[in-house]
DNA sequence: TGCGGATCCCTTTTT
DNA sequence: GGGATCCGCA
């Protein structure tokens, strides 16, 4: 390849010698160790805009990134330093690139009238059903609930590991229901058949299987997509990497980029051993590391170096910054939760004060829940926010109750939507429900069977605005935004009746709606809902009134992965807190924790602050929680400075 | 069969 | 503080 093929593109002054060696990387695999804030993403775009200038179509491209937004904004910079061109490249979570596969290959593994993929929620109803079925253990002993259940068959797909020996490390006191919790699983495997559901797992097993099972297709993939570029590598599972090497057997052109001292996914089976097979499964890999840091001033890599020395990931890297300047990250010992929330909002409106937008300052935290009580006080100080991460806008029932409506229309074989439906017509509980189900089922003529189907049952009436809106639905052409009015009409008194809080629910429903206006096709919609729902609460805060104001972040540290901040606070630097109680007996588990605790700390670009609220009693040990994270013992003060917030 | 009330539990992170 | 479950009444 010649050294300046893309006289267009000024490499040379935008990259430094280790990303332009993956840049200009030719055929092959390749492996790039990107430490945090080390310009992956600009290695990445570079790259993709440097292949399609030589001439490879786009569509060869594969990038599988974390998150759709992230693989969106880096086709939208590679289009800027190239050309239109680089939009089409293929792109997506991994999630969705099976979603398009699949439905494009639906008929070869069994789905020729198509699928619905199912959310968390959904899965665990219908383990709820089945589970209910089951006959009780006898001995007086409860099965798991519906939501262990769902996890425990989750784990055992991700990790490809046998249920049993999954229940046997992670669950033992459920080891001795072994029989029946298999059974339930088989169960839930048949309905998901019979319903024409897929649910996250089986996204990736189908694709899996499509792959390992149908020479002619993975064929067809592998010459369908020569470049294969995966980011956040260390957070893939089993199934993932396997997937990735299936479609890169064919030429072993295949890019990963990743950081193990960043895998903090392994609750889903993410194994951060995958990026240091990675060269053994691809003989004569490349590697390249990038460990100059653009992000953060010395102060704050001096520390976070020091909080991941003790780790151990295994490729060793050793960030350096050509930022100078700035204080070292600061842990502030605060009286309590309320305290903490206050020091955080006196130091967010000081940092405004001096300058700093709203839009560059960051507040992470461990868990959603534990941002509860700053919320109120940043409402209380007119502070605008949003939140990341935590509750989701489409786990919220009312958003759950509009969706079933359009649901029952998508797919009329969709149980689950129907008894949410139903249900919400006073007198019909699960077995009316299911009655009418069947009956609108034995009828085959999709939702609109219910308008026909002979009922038998006293309150007809009470049926009757629902079978009008079907009617109204099945009567409209397809327009996504035009149904979900319709819904919207019928449920809204539904919505008042249920609901106290109804204004505030009520506008989440109208956001919903004009995010269903920028679909074309229902099935689109749904999928989407599914596969990347809104991240975002939308309802938090002022932000919701002024979507252009400036406002703050308040996210969790999962949801910030790969994101940056001039001021980033973390929350509950509290020993038991972070790490967790939880995570305290395995030391897997642990190092997972301080790998998080790194993330979260490498987000800073210029200021980073902890804050530990001590005197918190924990219930679950009944003891009280006093001392800072342990990751943060033995740092000295010359790298981290403490002190106590003043109204102690 | 539906539904409201009482009592028990555990309480992360995401596609 | 919210499920899941159980119980008693309509």
């Amino acid at each position: 390849m010649p050294p300046e093929a893309g006289a267009g593109i000024a490499y040379h002054q935008a990259l430094n010698p280790a990303q332009l060696e993956a840049v200009r990387f030719g055929d092959g695999p390749l492996l790039v160790l990107a430490g945090a804030g080390s310009g992956k993403t600009r290695t990445l775009t570079y790259r993709v805009a440097r292949l399609v200038e030589e001439g490879v179509d786009p569509r060869s491209i594969l990038l599988l990134s974390f998150t759709r937004k992230a693989s969106q904004e880096m086709l939208q910079r590679a289009s800027l330093l190239l050309d239109a061109r680089c939009r089409d490249v293929a792109g997506g979570t991994f999630h969705s690139f099976a979603n398009a596969t699949l439905r494009r290959y639906a008929a070869v593994i069994g789905f020729e009238q198509g699928f619905t993929i199912i959310d968390r929620g959904d899965a665990e109803d219908l383990i709820g059903i089945i589970r209910k079925e089951m006959d009780p253990p006898g001995d007086g002993r409860q099965l798991p609930r519906k939501s262990t259940l769902a996890t425990i068959f989750s784990r055992a797909v991700n990790k490809q590991r046998p249920l049993e020996d999954v229940l046997y490390d992670d669950y033992g006191h459920f080891s001795d229901m072994v029989d029946t919790i298999t059974t339930i699983r088989e169960q839930y495997t048949r309905r998901k058949r019979e319903h024409h559901f897929l649910d996250y797992d089986d996204l990736l097993i189908h694709l899996h299987l499509l792959l390992t099972e149908y020479e002619a297709v993975r064929q067809r993939l592998a010459a369908k997509y020569r470049y294969i570029m995966v980011d956040e590598y260390q957070d893939t599972n089993p199934i993932q990497a396997d997937i990735v090497s299936l479609l890169a057997d064919a030429h072993h052109n295949v890019m990963v980029v990743g950081d193990d001292a960043q895998s903090i996914y392994a609750f889903r089976g993410a194994d951060y051993q995958n990026i240091l097979d990675f060269p053994k499964r691809f003989q004569g890999t490349r590697i390249v590391k990038l460990e100059e840091n653009y992000r953060s001033l010395q102060p704050i890599l001096d520390f976070t170096n020091r909080l991941i020395e003790s780790a151990d990931a295994q490729y060793s890297k050793c960030l350096f910054t050509r930022r100078h300047g700035g204080l070292p990250p600061v842990l502030v010992m605060t009286a309590g939760e309320n305290a903490q929330s206050r020091y955080v909002v006196r130091e967010v409106a000081r940092l405004r004060r001096e300058g700093t937008s709203l839009d560059r300052m960051a507040i992470l935290f461990r868990a959603g829940f534990h941002a509860f009580d700053l919320e109120l006080e940043l409402n209380r100080a007119g502070i605008p926010f949003k939140k990341v991460g935590g509750f989701k806008f489409t786990e919220s029932a009312h958003i759950k109750d509009l969706l079933a409506h359009l649901r029952i229309v998508a797919a009329p074989d969709d149980q689950l939507s129907w008894r949410r439906v139903l249900g919400l017509i006073e007198k019909i509980g699960p077995k009316t429900a299911d009655r009418i189900f069947a009956a609108v089922r034995a009828h085959s003529q999709g939702a609109g069977g219910l308008l026909s189907a002979p009922l038998k049952m006293k309150n007809q009436a009470k049926l009757q605005p629902l079978k009008d809106l079907i009617g109204a639905l099945t009567d409209a052409p397809e327009a996504v935004a035009r149904w979900g009015e319709l819904v919207f009409s019928y449920y809204l008194p539904i919505l008042r009746a249920k609901y106290d809080d109804h204004p505030r629910r009520q506008r989440d429903l109208e956001q919903l709606l004009a995010i269903m206006a920028r679909y074309r096709h229902l099935d689109d919609f749904l999928s989407d809902m599914v596969l990347e729902p809104p991240s975002t609460a939308i309802e938090d805060g002022l932000a919701a009134a002024e979507p252009t104001a400036e406002c703050l972040t308040l996210s969790t540290i999962h949801s910030a992965k790969g994101l940056e901040w001039d001021t980033v606070f973390i929350l509950w630097a509290l020993d038991g807190r972070f790490p967790s109680m939880r995570s305290m007996e395995d030391p897997d588990d642990l190092e997972e924790e301080r790998r998080l605790m790194y993330v979260a700390a490498t987000r800073a670009e210029r200021e980073l602050h902890f804050t530990c609220p001590v005197q918190i009693f924990d219930r679950a040990t009944q003891s009280l929680l006093c001392d800072p994270s342990r990751f943060l013992d033995g740092i000295p003060e010359n790298v981290l400075r403490r002190e106590n917030y003043p109204d102690w």
